[in-house]
DNA sequence: TCTCAGCGTTAGATCGTTCCAAAAACACTA
DNA sequence: TAGTGTTTTTGGAACGATCTAACGCTGAGA
């Protein structure tokens, strides 16, 4: 393997300093060069271009961030599975992050949250050390006490999820989820349902109520009842089989569930009376989770835009990083319908949108 | 907002120098009293550790960094759905990683890779920033350039996944699949089965056919043909669905498969063909997917013991920096089989294992 | 008696970068 | 030519920790 002969051992990384040296110009040039290029002649800039690629210079971060105090980290408490909101996709929110992250600079540190109520500790222990510029938060709680506590002590940070309890505090990006079970309603009413169902958490669930609330205006909207057309039921699949069935006696023709989860109790309650999901009841989830997709039929569901949420997540932690006292930003994402086989539309027929023939009896 | 009066504007962090002052000592001695506490005497050690924890004292990590040339930090690079082996469990994988690293005093430093075969860009740039100590890999590819790349450099680094191709490199934890399969065909074989199936993927992916090959030892253990008990599909349940109907067609009472999906897509032709899963034909999964647990029937599958599997690369990894030159250390884990309804057991009925009554017909 | 290793601690240098202020180089005008 | 103002470049001092080589003293071994 033919390597290049010049430079015969290093004897550790290219400094600052030793670029200098090549290039003939000071080590604060070279800095110069680097941070402020414009302060430059442009041809000592050329020149110590060249010796910093020519050296294969980089420069290194533990110098950086001693000196200018910014680790250019951003802080991230993962936690083993909320049970929540969209624990289904973290990893893609992850990946999102990380990648709008990268983009700017910046890199995603992880630490282990404890699973359950989310705590302060790792928070605690990252800023003592001064490892990180901020934080991002997700699976917002009720009684959250990190936004509260970041706040007070002046830390950026940007939660994935608004704050449903108590007044606002900083900066968050959220999923309009109301819009989404909006959209779901106008989707099956173009297919002609009239009689939708909507599942949901229990109340008092500041997530569980926003999708419910759009569900409820879209039926409003058009001139649709909603009493009796309502359950609730904790995330669970057995659970929600049991709670969907007065819906489905009351002769729903659709059901727009809160998850993805809930939307799968409602397909085996649907199968447990000889019923089709997709066929017989139309069945609409939420999160897009993996299952989703490869369910049969395949569940139409709302999708959660995490490349967005990512990107927007960045944003408004570097813009606090800038100014902090900027008055707090606050940005509400559309989510989008992903229709699947759980949702037939007007492909099955050449006439248009056709009206289920609505199987009133069990 | 009553604040305490004390410490009037601390300006700037509390540093090593001002806990020396405080505790009438040198910098150095309260640097040793944290490092090496054993160098001090024990008055000394415990006067300069009420100075510590009454400043609120932590050491500042970029300081650290620089000098010890060490960043206590371990890179991660994401993918967003390298689609083959655990894909539907790296955040799991994420989170038991993050608290083996935390507890070992590091921390996992997230970068996005981009989808498809793994490059080295982030590795590069991660390593000339000296913002990294070591790597975790993860979803190694057949012709995976990183091993070699990185221990060419001499970058410590540990693998989850062994390599499949060419000779080994460096350290890796895995999962035995041979055995979890192996396993499955026990718990099916004491169940009663004999015609056990196997669905996995097209030959030549490492991790499939270490799963196909536990599958067909147990199976010749047992006495039992392999012959015409075996087909393959990329994971998708589509294709699964179809290539699993030939093995149902010649009597499989029972099927292996090499995932989850493929499992769901065996779920889909049973029903196709009015067969129960779990009743008629019993399936196994592998991976234990969020996706397995929410199925009906619940679907039993083989767990792969990721907390394990996150501590142990961490300790390998710990190891490699420790000491470079050490002979490399390979972990196969074993994964354990979670039994759920898709291959019911005794409780079925008091006449211990039953014999399923083979459907031949479809 | 003399040397020397060991005790717990310390002064001083060092890691690689950026900030600050001042020096040097340059371009004009008077 | 000197004077003025504007780039362009530089030296020196941090940033906050750890490493090395001692400090002055005691007691064991030669």
């Amino acid at each position: 393997m033919p390597r290049t002969p010049r430079s015969p051992a290093p004897q550790g990384p290219v400094t600052l300093a030793m670029v200098a040296r090549r290039a003939g110009v000071s080590p604060q040039t070279v800095s110069n060069a680097l941070n402020s290029p414009d302060l430059l002649r442009p041809e000592t800039l050329e020149r110590v271009r060249r010796a910093v690629d020519e050296m294969g210079y980089r420069p290194s971060r533990a110098a950086q961030a001693l000196r200018t105090r910014s680790s250019k980290l951003i802080g991230y408490g993962i936690q083993p599975t909320p049970s929540g909101t969209a624990a289904p996709v973290m990893d893609r929110f992850l990946h999102a992050l990380s990648q709008a992250a990268d983009e700017a600079g910046y890199r995603i540190l992880l630490f282990a949250s404890p699973p359950g109520e989310p705590t302060l500790e790792g928070y605690e222990e990252l800023l003592g050390q001064h490892e990180v510029d901020g934080f991002v938060l997700s699976g917002t709680a009720r009684h959250d006490p990190r936004q509260a506590w970041l706040a007070k002590k002046g830390v950026p940070f940007v939660g994935f999820g608004r704050m449903w309890s108590g007044r606002q505090i900083g900066d968050w990006v959220d999923v309009d989820g109301a819009s989404g079970t909006d959209a779901a309603v106008e989707h099956l009413a173009a297919l002609g349902h009239r009689r939708i169902a909507f599942l949901g958490w229990p109340r008092g669930s500041g997530v569980g109520d926003d999708r419910a609330e759009g569900w409820q205006r879209a039926m409003r909207r058009h001139g649709l009842p909603t009493r009796g057309r309502r359950a609730q039921s904790v995330d669970d699949v057995d659970a929600a089989r049991t709670a969907v069935k007065p819906l489905l006696d009351a002769g729903a023709t659709a059901v727009v569930a809160a998850s993805d989860m809930l939307a799968l109790g409602c397909y085996h309650a649907l199968r447990e009376r000889g019923a089709v999901p997709g066929r017989d009841v139309a069945v609409v989830g939420f999160d897009d989770s993996p299952t989703a997709s490869i369910l049969s039929p395949a569940l139409s569901t709302v999708a959660q835009p995490l490349e967005a949420v990512g990107r927007e997540c960045v944003r408004l932690l570097l813009a606090r990083m800038t100014d902090a006292d900027a008055p707090p930003e606050r940005v509400l994402l559309e989510p989008s319908l992903v229709v699947r086989d759980s949702t037939p539309g007007t492909d099955a027929g050449p006439d248009g949108p056709k009206a289920p023939t609505a199987p009133d009896a069990p």
